[in-house]
DNA sequence: ACCTGAACACCGTTCAAGT
DNA sequence: ACCTGAACACCGTTCAAGT
């Protein structure tokens, strides 16, 4: 054995990234195993090393693929909504949409990692893509309230996101223990139909004249 | 060694609990460990396993100690607060609080369990404290909206609070990260202001005549 | 009866040795 | 040069054996 040469370095690093998806596909609730995802792409552990520093590298890259994937899809629902308040119920939808349907990638993008890296370069393209993320919203909100202040406008769309995020979580989590089901789905739309109400009742309010 | 007899079986489970909250609280980011659990409590490894099913068992109990924790103080502070808009605002400060201040704790609230356990008593416990906090804030919303459908309230109040934790989520893992930060007091404060401005809103346009 | 700690089957990670 | 797989230091979990 030994020598085999059959792949790149490239493509030695995309077989490990399609080994991981594979797997979680499979399998929501497995678990990542370096020996796993070796035997998944056909060559043995020490060559996941050789490609990668460790395996939160290589779950990162898989996190920063993901991350990609999801914007490009988001940026295609942003191109063909109509207006900035349908358009926010889009995205929302289009992020709700990849949590229930391929629910072992999105939890691996909750994968906690390790500090031991340090500022990497993937790590911060997948930090910078969720950045572009809240930027998709934050531009939506800026059309629905032009006169706003954009820092104001900025939390609110951080605000607004983490709170799509975490009922997804609480739902996913809720639906593992098998407890009484909430629809992400609804309970998403409530949330943004809600926000979206208070955050175009609040300019109102500030636009109108002090009584 | 062997046979010492100097706790009771209770006495060991607190033990247990106490040496994992020590964990976590001199390192936020610390693995809990069976042998550094049994090591912080003076007994070994074996003794864990003669009192809990297993690590998830033991710390289910611990988080269902800490959800009871959280619970009370959050009773409290709707009892202190006046009129439900400012008892939302103070129970969505004291779990920001909780976040805040003892991260190591807040953290194991999201642990994945294991399906492994089936339907244990203490599994149930802990998810029956997480629904009762639901209700305290389902509770205010229906003081706030008393003639809005009871199921329209409790998919709000779900929506909230989900979107709360979600907020600290994000704060947490971008602070994790050294991104940015938004100061998740604020976000959750535009949050739930912007929320409940809608909240309020709809109400008023849903009683509003048909025009 | 109560507790220990060696043992087992797993991890992530490394690196001398094979081709 | 490229890849292997045994080795190391860890896990969670079990259970025969000590007191």
């Amino acid at each position: 054995m030994a020598r085999r040469n059959d792949h790149s370095r490239k493509q030695i690093r995309e077989l490990a990234i399609q080994a991981v998806l594979d797997v979680v596909d499979s399998d929501e609730d497995a678990t990542i195993t370096a020996r796993s995802v070796a035997k998944g792409m056909g060559y043995t552990v020490g060559t996941l090393y050789l490609v990668f520093r460790n395996l939160d590298d290589l779950l990162l890259q898989v996190n920063s693929k993901l991350l990609q994937h999801l914007y490009g899809d988001m940026n295609v629902v942003a191109q063909n909504s109509e207006g900035p308040r349908d358009t926010i119920f889009e995205l929302a939808k289009c992020y709700v949409s990849f949590a229930e349907d391929h629910p072992g990638r999105w939890q691996l993008l909750s994968h906690r990692r390790d500090n031991t890296l340090g500022h990497d370069a993937v790590e911060n393209e997948a930090d910078n893509i969720v950045e572009d993320i809240f930027v998709l919203v934050q531009t939506e909100l800026t059309r629905l309230a032009p006169t706003r202040d954009s820092k104001e406008i900025a939390i609110a769309a951080r605000a607004l996101w983490s709170a799509i995020h975490g009922i997804c979580i609480v739902t996913a989590s809720s639906h593992l223990r098998r407890r009484a089901h909430y629809d992400a789905r609804l309970l998403v739309h409530t949330l943004v139909h809600t926000y979206l109400s208070g955050f175009m009742f609040d300019k109102i309010e500030s636009l109108a004249p002090r009584s």
